[in-house]
DNA sequence: TATGAATACCTTGTATCGCAAGGTACCCGA
DNA sequence: TCGGGTACCTTGCGATACAAGGTATTCATA
C-alpha cells in the first residue's frame, strides 16, 4: 500500500531528530533508544539505528561511554556533545519551520 | 555542514504530504507547486518534483488535465483523485502522530 | 566444564528517493 | 527564422532506511 510507504517516508527524516531529542534528556544505549522511541510511536530498526549512531558519533554530535550491565555484555551509552546540543537547537528551529509550513498549507 | 543535511532529511519525507496538501486546495502545474511551496518555506527542485508527480499519478492518487496557457506551451494541471483524498486523510493522521511523538520526546 | 539462550554490538546488500545536470518540445516576439 | 522563455521529463549520483546475517560477551544449567 502506498500510504504506508509515504508514512514511512515522513518518519524517516525525523529519526535523527527524535534520537537526539531522546539523548538530550538522558544517555541511552541502542536498545534503550529503540524501546523508548517505540513508546513514543516511532519505530526504528537495529540496522537503521547503529549506522545512524555511528554517523552522529563520527560527526562529533555524539559521544559514548561503556557501562557494565548486571546482565549480559557491557553497553555503549551515547550522550550529546556540546556540538550535538548546538545542532539539536538548530533542528528544533527546523522542526518549528516545518510545522509552520504544514500549517500554512492546511489553511 | 551536517545540520543542513539533517534539516534536508527532515523536509524530505514531508514533501509528498505538502504537495498533496497544496493540491487539495486547487489544481496546480509544476511551476505553481514549486512557487507556492517556496512561499511556504518549503524548497523543492524540478528534478524532484516531476518524478514525484509521476509516481503519485501512477499510484492513482493524482490525475491531470492539460490547460492552454496565454504564454508558452500548455500546462499539466494535477488534481487529487478520490483515492488521493483518502490517502491524504491518512497522511493527516500520520502528521498528527509525528507531532505527538516529537511532543512526547521534548517533554 | 560445556553448551545454549539471551543480550548487545555491528556489517552487507537492496530499494527508495531527493537533487544536480542535461535534454526535448512548444510558443512568441524581434 | 531564430533566440529566449516556459514547460515537461530523464539520467546518474549520493544518502539512507531496512532486512538479513554475523560476532562477542555473559550467565544459567546440564
Amino acid at each position: 500500500m502506498n500510504t504506508d510507504n509515504t508514512k514511512s517516508q515522513m518518519r524517516k527524516g525525523m529519526l535523527e531528530y527524535c534520537i537526539m531529542l531522546l539523548l538530550r534528556r538522558q544517555p541511552c544505549y541502542a536498545n534503550d533508544i529503540i524501546q523508548k522511541l517505540h513508546e513514543a510511536d516511532m519505530i526504528v530498526m537495529e540496522g537503521t539505528l547503529y549506522p545512524l549512531l555511528s554517523r552522529l558519533k563520527r560527526d562529533g554530535l555524539l559521544g559514548y561511554e561503556w557501562r557494565e550491565s548486571t546482565q549480559g555484555p557491557p553497553r555503549k551509552y551515547y550522550v550529546l556533545t556540546p556540538d550535538g546540543h548546538e545542532a539539536l537547537a538548530q533542528l528544533d528551529a527546523s522542526w518549528e519551520e516545518i510545522q509552520r509550513t504544514v500549517s500554512i498549507l492546511k489553511s
